[in-house]
DNA sequence: CTCATCGTACGAGAAGCATCGTAGTTTGAC
DNA sequence: GTCAAACTACGATGCTTCTCGTACGATGAG
């Protein structure tokens, strides 16, 4: 059996602001998929995922208010599908993607897949 | 290019009731992360995932009341997770496996699988 | 026809969630 | 110290969702 990638209870910081992140045996599969559910997250994995180092939050631009985006930014987090950290005064998020994979292998790539496959077929008219 | 599977739009039905099921080209991913997002439905999924042919909405045990079984067998049937026909006075369930296949190939696998290895996996204590 | 079975429709209540604006905190630059 | 930038906290609002009970419709068995 594999061993699970760096454990994921980092206190480990350079600064004082501390985000609480599930360890890897809090992350449930219900609530990454609810996360994941909504298509202003979605986009943000997307995003994330064509990253190596990850991106603060202002560099992904979404269709929503200030506010909106730290309360979207802080489900992806609590459901265990990214890591942020503080850097300055930008919060650097990644995907925490070796862990996902560790834990749900091929379900990332799945749905990313599917996203992609969905973004290249023609949207429906109305829904 | 695979061509898409048995078209969708079925009316064919043996008796007079017809359900509406979406057609390929309605489903969307992120209505189907949702609907597999919780815990009632996935344990659907999953239960359906295991049969060849189906299974009456009656056979699968829920710890939910008639009335919220019929909630979620509709929520699974209108993102187009499962196709539901009438057969007597039960309503057969399946998995529509191979159109969702299709359309997203490699999620329905991923969704299970990772369901299998949180199953086998120590709960968390709380939540 | 009568009846039991299976599932639906219809409210209705409680909870959750997405969204926003405004006011605040933390940080680095000057 | 002062300032701008990045993000958060808080409260509010409106929508969706999960849950239920009760009453109803459809089907096949007797």
């Amino acid at each position: 059996m594999a061993t699970s990638p760096a454990s994921a209870a980092s206190a480990a910081s350079s600064g004082t602001r501390v985000l609480l992140h599930p360890t890897l045996a809090e992350i449930r599969l219900e609530r990454v998929l609810h996360a994941l559910s909504d298509p202003v997250r979605l986009r943000v994995v997307r995003a994330l995922a064509e990253t190596r180092d990850g991106l603060p939050c202002s560099l992904i631009d979404l269709p929503v208010s200030k506010s909106t985006t730290t309360h979207h930014f802080r489900v992806l987090r609590q459901s265990g599908v990214v890591r942020q950290q503080y850097r300055g005064t930008a919060k650097i998020n990644e995907l925490r993607r070796d862990e996902l994979d560790w834990l749900f292998p091929g379900l990332l790539a799945g749905v990313l897949e599917a996203a992609r496959q969905q973004e290249a077929r023609p949207a429906p008219a109305v829904r």
